[in-house]
DNA sequence: ACCTGAACACCGTTCAAGT
DNA sequence: ACCTGAACACCGTTCAAGT
């Protein structure tokens, strides 16, 4: 029952290994074994661990654009951007290292691209031109995947130094001087709301596009 | 004259290195033997790897940085945003693989650090919050991040499927229908125009923060 | 068709020992 | 103080051989 290794088991146990272990933890053997079988074994499923990782990220990008095609029609563009954006943080979250190990691999199944069409449709129904559409995707997908990158990189990697981590500390580390950027350390809250303000601000320059 | 292996060459041969080969190709021990030394001498300069990893993008943040604080000031806020936007992508584009390789990474000078007051003096000057400006910095370091990750992934990677990246195979790959997703795909330009398009949209949403 | 065993050519890092 | 030699515990991947 351990064996009849398939590529899709293989994609959920390196998803969990993954959550479990870290980044680092996700080798080819570690993998295997938690298959109960032979690292050479998972070469016969799947070409090599690029594609594997590029079979993972597939399977998340699939949870992003279905839950995005569940939205029901008729609740405006914004409210279809901003739910794009807060699936794809999400599911990245979801993750440990999610936005790095995941932006920048290639999307292996065509269905998954396929399913921008409604949205972009949406997009370019509520007035934006198809370029402006294809943007505004791109956009805020290089946001959150710049967003989360720094928002995972930030986690309680255990061993750090916490003098760099709290407060004081990192203005002892700054020394003299810089008071502005001190209080805007002291000022910053992290996670939702800082996301939500920055995802308005991208919003609200895409809704200045229309009113042109 | 090969010796007398520094902290400051160490991490400009890494530069050199990333540059020539890639960032598989960035290992100690090519590092070293480019120095003409042998690997665990850089134990002695460098406490890890990671560590001379945030070197690296210090250094590189170091040049944007002072590139952002030459300019004179009363150019009015939203072409010190730009520049800054501008720089970050121009120096992550000079090394491959380089905002994959540098974001997630800690600057490792206060110094570097510090060099944002004047910035975030100007940006609260014209008119903006402390949080806003803060937010403003960070919004657009997250999307020139994710922007140049994936503009950096679908460099010409040698050995790569052709059909993948000519639009007519691409158009074949996705098979039936999703003629926006097509359609966009034909329009779509890359590197520069793109760029500033989207900048433009977050620049239009920072402006629209003002005028409430 | 699917998997194992053994091997290849590497990694980052440590540590005693040299100068 | 700075570097070498040798080693440890790993990597991803290949390939003949088994079933």
């Amino acid at each position: 029952m351990a064996k009849g290794i398939t590529r899709q088991r293989i994609v959920a146990a390196a998803l969990e290994l993954l959550n479990d272990q870290g980044m680092d933890a996700l080798t080819v053997r570690a993998l295997a074994s938690r298959l109960g079988v032979g690292a050479p074994a998972l070469y016969w499923h799947v070409r090599n661990k690029q594609e594997l990782l590029d079979e993972m990220a597939t399977f998340v990008m699939r949870r992003v654009t279905d839950a995005v095609s569940a939205i029901p029609p008729g609740t405006g563009w914004r409210e279809d951007v901003a739910a794009y954006a807060r699936m794809l943080r999400s599911e990245y979250l979801l993750h440990r290292d999610g936005a790095r190990i995941f932006s920048g691999t290639r999307i292996a199944d065509p269905d998954v691209v396929k399913a921008k069409e409604p949205w972009l449709a949406r997009v370019t129904a509520a007035g934006f031109t198809l370029t402006q559409a294809d943007d505004a995707v791109d956009l805020v997908t290089a946001f959150v995947v710049g967003f989360v990158i720094e928002e995972q990189e930030r986690a309680p990697a255990a061993g750090a130094d916490p003098d760099r981590y709290s407060l004081a500390g990192r203005d002892a580390w700054l020394g003299d001087g810089a008071e502005l950027v001190k209080a805007a350390g002291h000022q910053r809250d992290d996670g939702d709301p800082r996301f939500e303000r920055q995802l308005g601000v991208i919003l609200d320059g895409l809704a200045a596009q229309l009113s042109r």
